[in-house]
DNA sequence: ACCTGAACACCGTTCAAGT
DNA sequence: ACCTGAACACCGTTCAAGT
C-alpha cells in the first residue's frame, strides 16, 4: 500500500495555527515549524509551495471557518455590515494584509464578502466602476487599521513603548504647534479608542455622497 | 587633536539612502550598509541606537528637504491639501510605514503637517478629540494607500504577478459571485487606477459630515 | 513520492577585545 | 571614543542524495 506520507498539508497548517495563537507570527518560521512536526524544513516543501502559500491557507481555513451571517437587504446596511465583517475576519490575523497586498483580491474564502460590499454599493445606486473605486477605498483604510493595530500589538508590550512619541511631544513649541500641544496630555488616551466602525461609516457615507449624491 | 571619526551618522544616512534609492528597502541592511562603508556593521552601533533608528533618520531628512507650500485659507481646503502632503511625502518612502506604526505620532519634521491637518478639521467646526479622531481615519486610510501602493510595487516586476488573481476570477461561479464575475476582465485596469485623491476627499467629506453636519 | 543533510546566502545584535 | 572579529541565534530556499 506505499507508507503513508509522514505530513500533509493539514498537518502542517495545524501546526501553523498552533504557533500563531500561542507565540504569533514572529514565531512562526518554516524551521521552527519543521522543529515542531519533528521533520525538517526542506520536508515541508514537498506540501507547500512557500510561506506565502501557507500564510494564505492559514487564511483560507480562517475564513471558511467564520461565521457567514445573513447581511441586512437595505443596500446601505449591506456595505456597512459588509465592510465591518471583511474587518473583523482579518482582525484575527492582521498579519495576512501583507500576503494580500501582494494581490489586491481577498482570500477565495472570504470573496463573497468583496462580492456583497459591490453589490451593497451597486444598488446604492453606484455604477460597476464606481462600485470597484469604493471597494478599494474601503479595502485602504481596513487595511491601515488593521496594519497601525499589529504592529501596536507588536509593541505594547515593550517597557518603552511610547516613549519616542512622549518626548516628541514634550520637545513641542506650543507657539509652531499649538494644536497638538493643547492635545498633548490626550494623545495616548484619544488613539487608543477603538473608533473603526465609526471610521468605516465615515468612509462609506462620504463615498455614497461623492458618487450618487 | 585626536583621531577623528571615520563614520559619522551624516556618512551612515547618505549611504543608506544612496543604497535606498538604487536597490531598494530589501538590500538595506546594516551588514549591507557595513560593507559599502568598508567598515563593519558593529560599528554602525556607535552612532545609531538601531535599524529602526536608522530609518527614522532616513524619513527625518527627507521630510525636513521636502517644500512647504502655504496651505489654502479655507479650513476645508487646508484639512484636503495637508493630508494629500502627507501622502506625497510619503510616499517616496513607504517602508517608513511600518516604523512609524509603532508610536502613533508622526516624526518631527513631519509634525507640521498633523498640526494643520487637526487645525483645519476644528476650524471647520469638530471639537479636538474629534479632529483626533479625523485625523486618524485620515491615517489608516493614508496608510494603507501606501503600504499596497509599496507591495504592488515590490511584486509587479515578477513573472507571475497576478497569477493568484487570474486563476481566482477563472474560478469564479458566476451564479455565486455575480458582480465579481461580471468585473472580472476589467478588475487589474480598474484597480491600478491612481484614485488616491478622490478617495481622500470622500474620507474627509464624510467625516466633515458625520461630526459638524 | 517523500524525506534528509548539507549548504547558500543572508539577517540584527551582543560581547569581549583592541587602539 | 571608536572600531574590529568572532559569535549568537536566527532566516527562506536550493541542491543532491537517499529510500
Amino acid at each position: 500500500m506505499g507508507r503513508p506520507a509522514r505530513l500533509s498539508r493539514e498537518a502542517i497548517v495545524a501546526a501553523a495555527r498552533r504557533i500563531l495563537g500561542t507565540e504569533g507570527v514572529g514565531s512562526l518560521s518554516m524551521r521552527r515549524l519543521a522543529k515542531d512536526l519533528d521533520s525538517t524544513p526542506m520536508a515541508l516543501y514537498h506540501h507547500v509551495k512557500d510561506k506565502d502559500e501557507l500564510l494564505l491557507l492559514l487564511l483560507e481555513e480562517h475564513a471558511a471557518q467564520f461565521p457567514r451571517p445573513d447581511l441586512p437587504p437595505e443596500p446601505r446596511d449591506q456595505l456597512i455590515t459588509a465592510a465591518q465583517l471583511l474587518h473583523d475576519i482579518l482582525a484575527e490575523c492582521p498579519w495576512i494584509v501583507e500576503v494580500l497586498a501582494s494581490d489586491d483580491l481577498m482570500a477565495v474564502s472570504a470573496l463573497w464578502i468583496v462580492e456583497n460590499i459591490i453589490d451593497g454599493a451597486v444598488r446604492c445606486g453606484m455604477t460597476p466602476e464606481q462600485a470597484v473605486y469604493a471597494y478599494r477605498v474601503i479595502w485602504y483604510y481596513t487595511a491601515g487599521e488593521l496594519m497601525l493595530r499589529a504592529s501596536r500589538g507588536k509593541h505594547y508590550s515593550r517597557p518603552d513603548a511610547g516613549a519616542h512619541r512622549e518626548k516628541a511631544f514634550a520637545n513641542l513649541d506650543p507657539a509652531q504647534f499649538p494644536r497638538l500641544s493643547a492635545l498633548a496630555g490626550r494623545w495616548p488616551t484619544l488613539t487608543a479608542r477603538d473608533t473603526h466602525r465609526s471610521g468605516l461609516i465615515a468612509v462609506i457615507d462620504g463615498l455614497l455622497r461623492q458618487t450618487v449624491g
